[in-house]
DNA sequence: ATCCGGAATGTAACCGGTTACATTCGTGTG
DNA sequence: CACACGAATGTAACCGGTTACATTCCGGAT
């Protein structure tokens, strides 16, 4: 027999409310419900029922019944390490988490980092243990994505898989780079700047492609291939990427970077070649990362919406939830002017 | 009719297993369970039978069955200002999803920061859809603490709280903040420092007596009750404070931070006045936050293990669904020496 | 008056498991 | 040889809901 643990006081089902109201357990939960079939004089004297006993309906119960789950899993795929110092997986999950509270779902975190972690998740989506999934942390040529569509639920991607032949399949926010990279671009010429250097991630992610296209689109002309550099995502690949530049190209007055932690790095080595920032060179970073913020100076950047992009995919799976088709929804970045531009 | 999406496979019951192995059900669930009721040969064939269909048991037929949820609510109740900017929550966070992966158990988000939400889910805890409950953000006084043991689930409180009438009903686990903080206090004493400021956070604040309780007892006589101040959690804060104390103490050669916020305006306070960090004054942080590996010059802090923090709670948590006692877990926090001190 | 149809409710099957109790079967014992 | 007993398995009830289908009851049309 299942039991609670010792102390848990007997739970009030629907069978405890039907009795209470005198009608029968099928119209009590279609009262609960808000079935049309079920008169408003009996709807009352159920949900009175309801108020006198202090029922809520059981999440396992229903969920066996309807087929449901009414839970949404949050699907984390990326190793400890690399985003161990970074706080971005924290807001895009709370995000979710706070566009989920009201609708009666609830995220579930998978981790699943190990292959049989993946497995194992795979199996129970394929159960319908979650009625769709949030995947954090997609990248392009992914076998998970293959299996995540061969298993029918309803997906969404946080962040832009170019090339993506997921297109009908998924939905997908991601914060709009090609739009948040002009903006940087935008400001370092409204500034008066003439010689820019471009200090990206690596060439082959989506995000650095982006990025590049929109400092090209306002460059134009002015945007000198040879003052372009690809490095790591870290502040020591900044540093030494920005180190290089400096010696070949002495008169740059101004570094898009990459990301933030590529800026923190160009920062240092500015500091350590004399020049003074922003005075005489401006520097724009990426993410809108913590770490700008507490940089000397302080790093004007480019800010990603994060725990609006969680809103936007808890939205987007409530939506393919109710049968929606699936779409993508690009949000736009915000300039945050510090001071180092 | 329970349909899932068009598309779904219908799914492989334990109906199914039994047939496939020649078997009742009873006999498939127990060979699934393990069961030392069946004989080794009959196990093997069920086995067999799963591996050939892909069974996986389906978990909300089991928790009905067992009265088990197999989940274990991650419950957080601060509003979203707080936390914004600081990735502990979701570092802790992760650290209880990875110390849950292998027991069977998914973390739930449980983000109840309104009255309303805050009212659903301690009904929703009442009928036991969750089998325990990890509180990520527990306060002392909070009228919160009162309903979750009135709802006799398994509790574990990430965080101390002192003078806590929840001893024998709650697990807790945190870092050992007077421990963190002999380390640093004897770092800059074996660093020969001998006119040592303390810039803490508000002094009704758990963890802020417990740092001054740990410096007071290595420095002893050598602390200065002129010297040790009371101010906010923020950057501003320990500016100002740091400032201010400069003033009226300019001989100080020390700092120790009640945070890493605090710590890093101190760097600012420091700088402005002209002292060299750490030729003139050293300066060691609090908490292993993300700013402190990137401020200039670096900061020497001690770090919170809050992954593991999140480990030990999921543990904690498992204990005590199986029936064990709380107890309390105290982490030792570790001095991460940069450049600062 | 009879029949029909629709609205409200009841009955019972079902979702996918677990488990108390019944049954079968082989074996050691009196 | 009959019997008792324990091990392995089967039968069926149950967890707490939902819902297809059956039933009842009513008013209106013929």
């Amino acid at each position: 027999m299942p039991r609670g643990r010792p102390g848990a006081p007997r739970s009030v089902t629907i069978a405890d409310v039907a009795r209470e109201a005198g009608v029968s357990r099928a119209t009590a939960s279609r009262a609960v419900n808000d079935s049309d079939l079920v008169t408003a004089e009996t709807k009352r004297a159920v949900h009175e029922a309801i108020e006198r006993t202090g029922f809520v309906v059981n999440a396992r119960g229903r969920a066996l019944a309807t087929g449901r789950a009414e839970t949404v899993g949050v699907l984390v795929t990326e190793p400890l390490d690399e985003l161990f110092d970074d706080p971005t997986y924290g807001r895009v999950l709370r995000g979710v988490a706070e566009g989920l509270t009201g609708s009666g779902f609830l995220p579930v975190i998978i981790q699943a980092s190990s292959e049989s972690e993946r497995a194992l998740a795979l199996r129970s989506f394929g159960r319908r243990s979650v009625d769709a999934v949030v995947h954090l942390t997609p990248y392009r040529g992914s076998d998970l994505l293959e299996s995540l569509a061969g298993t029918g639920l309803p997906v969404v991607l946080c962040g832009q898989l170019d090339d993506s032949p997921y297109d009908g399949i998924f939905s997908t926010v991601y914060s709009d780079d090609v739009h948040g990279a002009r903006l940087a671009a935008e400001r370092v010429l409204a500034d008066g700047r003439e010689r820019v250097a471009v200090v990206l991630g690596p060439a082959d992610n989506p995000a650095t492609v982006d990025r590049r296209r929109g400092y090209a689109e306002v460059l134009g002309s002015r945007l000198d291939e040879a003052r372009v550099v690809h490095t790591g995502w870290d502040t020591a690949a900044g540093l030494a990427a920005t180190a290089r530049l400096l010696k070949s190209h002495p008169d740059i007055d101004a570094v898009l970077a990459g990301s933030d932690r590529i800026a923190v790095g160009s920062l240092a080595a500015l500091h350590a070649a004399g020049r003074q920032v922003p005075e005489d060179v401006a520097v724009v970073g990426f993410d809108g990362h913590a770490i700008a913020a507490t940089s000397t100076p302080p790093l004007t950047t480019v800010a990603q919406p994060l725990v609006e992009e969680g809103h936007v995919a808890a939205r987007l799976a409530l939506d393919m939830i109710g049968g929606a088709a699936p779409r993508t929804e690009v949000l736009e970045m915000s300039l945050v002017s510090r001071v180092s531009a």
